[in-house]
DNA sequence: TTTAATTTTGCACGGTCGTGCTATCTTGTC
DNA sequence: GACAAGATAGCACGACCGTGCAAAATTAAA
């Protein structure tokens, strides 16, 4: 699958590196859509060509971009969110990994995944493809994590997993777009006391 | 405040509507930046002067469309979501508006402002202002009929009226990104699922 | 039917877009 | 230090952008 030849030299390596974090800063803010090559350019005090040499089109910009988005989202968020127990701890974990990376403004317009939803849920194309599987891939992970906890005796066995993810990904997503619209960080606040009133809600409910 | 002369003659008037309605259209689905002359031009079969004239300048174009998909939200949400009485009913009523209105797919996009929230939460602005303001009336209205509820006993009077607007916007929010992203109905059903819980729960937990 | 006002078109402008091609650096290897 | 290869710059292209302006087509009132 992987068919490109690693940039050689060194300092090919940083501009390339460069790139792609102002690329995704300027995304998460304004959109993949409206990347520009002359505007990463300008951004970065480089020629277009300068820019554009490292990849050989824009849609590899953009594929490039989401993947390094991708490699923060695993560092800031998953990595930090399974380190807890699994079962309800973890759940918290996630929920709150996810929080605090919209509190900390890793990308300074919020969540580069939630923008990315939002921009292309109705556009189709490999990048609504892209978001499809990445979004699946987060409900599935909480999915998961609430059938742990129910088989752990944490959670109502009878709840549906998918409805309590479902519940869980909505207001850290609203989260994230309220603190980041109003710059407001209440906001988060606002979503760790949702996430911990559906968990303690469906944790009423289990058989003791 | 309004300064504008309205158009003269009929079939101006019938052009200047449809306009506005193929860019409610496409900014639905492809985001209120990227609505351009010659899209709007090409999709109308008229020539880009044809469109540019009726308003003078792009801002316009936007400014206008904005307003249009304010009164569509008003007619296909607000106006059905506040016939029913005042209190947890009209909570339901609200909610169950915006579901609906999601999945008629009055916007093949989804939520107008739903887009236009995640598009421009980041990006300073007249538009920007624009969003801050709408959603604060929303989450206002929603924070208000919640107090009402409280007054009638029908809530928990302890529980932060904000906070359940918080928990109601959420899932009805995210509901539509999922609905449109996987153009699947049952997404919008987990919202009714998420919005039937949020108030029962306030309600279980209210003084009897 | 003439006439005046209002749509609508055609055309031009400077600017930016994505993308090639060629030439000039700059770096790492012998 | 020479040299090959990679990195960056410069320039050109056709396309589309927002916006003006004058000409043509259409409508409504006289």
């Amino acid at each position: 699958m992987r068919d490109e030849r690693p940039p050689r030299r060194s300092d090919g390596a940083q501009t390339h590196a460069a790139i792609l974090a102002a690329a995704m800063r300027l995304a998460s803010i304004e959109g993949l859509g409206s990347l520009t090559v002359g505007r990463l350019a300008r951004e970065l005090g480089v020629s277009k060509s300068g820019v554009f040499a490292h990849f050989r089109s824009k849609q590899r910009i953009q594929q490039e971009t989401i993947e390094a988005a991708g490699e923060v989202f695993e560092r800031e968020v998953l990595r930090p969110g399974l380190t807890r127990a699994e079962g309800i701890a973890r759940l918290h974990g996630l929920c709150e990994a996810y929080l605090s990376y919209i509190e900390r403004g890793v990308f300074p317009g919020g969540c580069f995944f939630a923008q990315l939803l939002a921009e292309y849920d109705a556009q189709p194309g490999p990048v609504h493809d892209q978001v499809c599987a990445d979004q699946r891939s987060w409900l599935s992970l909480l999915e998961g994590e609430v059938r742990t906890a129910q088989q752990h005796g944490e959670l109502d066995p009878d709840a549906d997993p998918a409805q309590l993810a479902f519940e869980l990904s909505a207001p850290v997503e609203l989260a994230n777009y309220l603190s980041v619209l109003y710059q407001d960080p209440r906001f988060v606040e606002r979503g760790r006391t949702a996430v911990r009133a559906v968990i303690a809600n469906a944790a009423s409910r289990r058989r003791r």
